[in-house]
DNA sequence: TTTTATTTTTAGACAAGACTAAACAATAAC
DNA sequence: GTTATTGTTTAGTCTTGTCTAAAAATAAAA
């Protein structure tokens, strides 16, 4: 039933999962190609592979779309993926803004038995450092209530960061610059019209922040 | 100066370097094909390659050998190789006979700072589960003492165990069955020597080993 | 020292995964 | 409803790592 992918393979299903994942559509090829930083006939053969093993439903002209079988591979590689980033932040002592393009290696080792003994060993994590949620052995992802990003709260509201909405190392250095992290208390102080920056405030200090950082973070409204 | 290599050239280069560990002299290609269950004309194609980056010295029809460079390579991958299965063992609860097929996957993952928070982590062990030595940050491994087969001791001489000859998982299981580990203390009862088999006392208990068996176990003579 | 056997290398082919350049579909603009 | 633009696929080439079959070098035997 498993079947045997290489790396390239998986990555290319991961891709197409998070990109079906964000528009609720089929995926076409040359937003593939620019995701997977590729040409867009790298990608044409590749899906014509993944089309071959059944993983990705494909139509000429059409884009493509993965089976169910398709999303339970890419399961797979998230939950790695998220796991080890756990593992890295949790145990290793590295910062969340270190463990992505290393777990992008440790997604593709081949052992079920390490996957869940991994999971065991970090007491079965719901959560990556990013705030990511963990597929479990099932593949199964706990659903959230609703959360919001902090530039939808309203003057006065509190909210408890849970998540990023981008994770690339600057914009998390940015955040530790600030000391907010997953699980950090902010309240909206102020809402400046010119710009739409917001005054926060975070362990009772208040600082400022840009429309372009509220935009990603994402929070739950406390209370 | 670290060159990138390829998962494939780095086992190559493994390979090379336990070879002329072996037997003190330049690695043929037949003993290196057979190693790598490869065929030999690959073998030669992947000795040009590392050759071209200097990791090996290679002269048509006299085999081969690791240069400096070649060897601080090698090293690199047994140290990662060595942590990941004490890693393994020592916290994820794995037998000492399921992680060498792992390790052989989490040896190529490139991160220095991955595989020196994780000696740390692991407390700086200086063995593996198998009794083989981890090179430090610098390559240097712990020389040790003297050591002997099991076979090598006379009747009534202890030993503790140090090592395995044969790392197979199918003569782990079988020391595991006789509950002979790495540090386990062994004393010689008696040498049979219609076919130089040996009573031994392993914990209070006597039991019978082949020959096979005894020149498979490494020991340290107690006192 | 020839002959034979073994080891090693070359030549040629293949699959995976990528690329460039060119052809072909599907939309959008006029 | 043609024309232009954009998106997608094909055709052909490249690199890595492998293979088989055949040639060449070395080592062993006679
Ligand atoms: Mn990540
Ligand atoms: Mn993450
Ligand atoms: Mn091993
Ligand atoms: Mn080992």
């Amino acid at each position: 039933m498993a079947i045997l992918l290489t790396q390239s393979e998986e990555n290319y299903i991961k891709a197409v999962y998070a990109l079906q994942q964000h528009h609720q559509a089929s995926v076409g090829t040359n937003e593939l190609a620019e995701r997977m930083d590729t040409k867009a006939s790298s990608v044409t053969d590749m899906i014509k592979r993944l089309s071959e093993k059944s993983l990705i439903q494909y139509e000429k002209y059409k884009g493509c779309e993965l089976t169910e079988e398709g999303i339970r591979t890419a399961l797979k590689t998230i939950r790695k993926h998220r796991l080890w980033e756990t593992f890295l932040v949790e145990k290793l002592k590295f910062g969340w803004d270190e463990v992505h393009d290393i777990a992008e290696q440790l997604e593709h080792i081949q052992s079920v038995k390490l996957t869940d003994q991994l999971d065991a060993f970090l007491n079965y994590p719901k959560f990556d450092p990013h705030g990511d949620p963990i597929p479990d052995q099932t593949g199964a992802i706990v659903q959230r209530d609703q959360s919001f990003l902090l530039n939808e709260l309203e003057i006065g509201a509190e909210g408890v960061v849970i998540g990023v909405a981008d994770s690339s190392a600057s914009f998390l250095r940015f955040l530790d610059r600030y000391k907010i992290n997953i699980g950090t208390c902010i309240q909206i102080k102020e809402i400046y019209a010119f710009d739409d920056s917001r005054a926060i405030e975070i362990h009772g200090e208040t600082v400022n922040l840009s429309a372009a950082a509220t935009q990603k973070i994402t929070v739950q409204k406390q209370q």
